[in-house]
DNA sequence: CTCCAGGGAGCCT
DNA sequence: AGGCTCCATGGA
């Protein structure tokens, strides 16, 4: 099947290529034999394909029809309204950003960029695999999973690879997943994937909780500490408000917000929420992270 | 060569 | 609770 979704139907439009590799989903692949960080492929209308359920699902923005054109095993325009977090109206979202200098050219820099939701255990997975790692290099581990314990699916004359289970991941070796790359994150992806397969945390108990209960709860997964749990929050369970406190969010505290640095990563969390605008910091974090990590602010 | 990347576990006070 | 130290790997 295939489909459109006209762009001008979306409060604030989309920037799909920002979105999709902004290093907030890692279940997307730009299609074709690029990799991500290359230049090769990155026309504006590039396709990008996922599995999901067993359903291949490709989409593209075409930039001449100014719509999103999809192509995939099912129906898929409710699913990417979902995935892709298309309900969202960026121009009320942004009318409760504060007026900041940074976090106003943050905005304006992608503006178009949207928070996505991704599927509960490849979040997971992805996150726990993101400590210590570049952007792009995450993409390939995740690849490297998928291709090594996915089930493939054919669609149009071509291979796709779904996410593996938290049950095939639970069978994987400590050893197997070090021979994929993930170094001293392989036995965290066994544990919590062992956690997830035997029932012992639920996405439906996690997401019932209120944000900071939630962010707390997924930490008794292994591997998952209060950062990848808040990526957790934000980029699969819809809570807008979580701010991941990484690397990129210590930069912005050192240069712009001084008086957020607290005793523990909840209270500096908490105030740096506070700081981004509250109810959105998570979207506002998000434009930040990619401002910041591309290098485009000048001080 | 050294340094760093969307951190977390284990162990110590 | 709060502070170390160690943990793989590859690219700059």
């Amino acid at each position: 099947m295939r489909g459109t979704i006209p762009v001008e139907s979306l409060p604030g439009g989309i920037d799909l290529r920002t979105t999709l590799e902004s290093g907030q989903s890692y279940l997307w692949e730009r299609d074709g034999e690029t990799a991500y960080g290359t230049d090769a492929g990155q026309e504006e209308d590039a396709w990008y394909y996922t599995v999901l359920n067993g359903d291949v699902v490709r989409v593209r923005h075409r930039p001449t029809r100014d719509v999103l054109a999809w192509e995939a095993t099912t129906d898929a325009t409710d699913l990417l309204m979902e995935l892709l977090g298309l309900e969202d109206d960026l121009h009320d979202i942004r009318a409760t950003v504060p007026e900041d200098t940074i976090l106003q050219q943050a905005w304006d820099h992608s503006f178009g960029l949207r928070i996505v939701s991704d599927p509960f255990f490849p979040s997971l997975i992805s996150f726990i695999c993101s400590a210590q790692m570049r952007v792009e290099r995450i993409h390939r581990m995740q690849r490297a999973l998928r291709e090594q314990y996915g089930e493939r699916v054919s669609f149009m004359g071509q291979s796709y690879y779904g996410f593996p289970s938290p049950a095939t991941l639970a069978a994987a070796t400590e050893a197997e997943l070090r021979d994929l790359g993930l170094g001293y994150r392989a036995p965290y992806v066994v544990e919590t994937s062992r956690l997830i397969a035997d029932g012992e945390i639920t996405k439906a108990d996690v997401s019932a909780r209120p944000y900071e209960d939630a962010r707390e709860r997924l930490t008794d997964l292994v591997g998952v500490g209060p950062k990848v749990a808040d990526c957790v929050c934000l980029f699969s369970l819809s809570f807008l408000q979580a701010v991941p406190l990484d690397t990129w969010m210590q930069t912005a505290i050192d240069r712009y917000y001084p008086d957020c640095a607290g005793d523990s990563y909840a209270e500096t969390s908490r105030a740096l929420r506070s700081a981004l605008g509250g109810t959105y910091a998570g979207y506002t974090q998000t434009y930040l992270f990619e401002y910041l990590r591309t290098g485009q602010d000048k001080s």
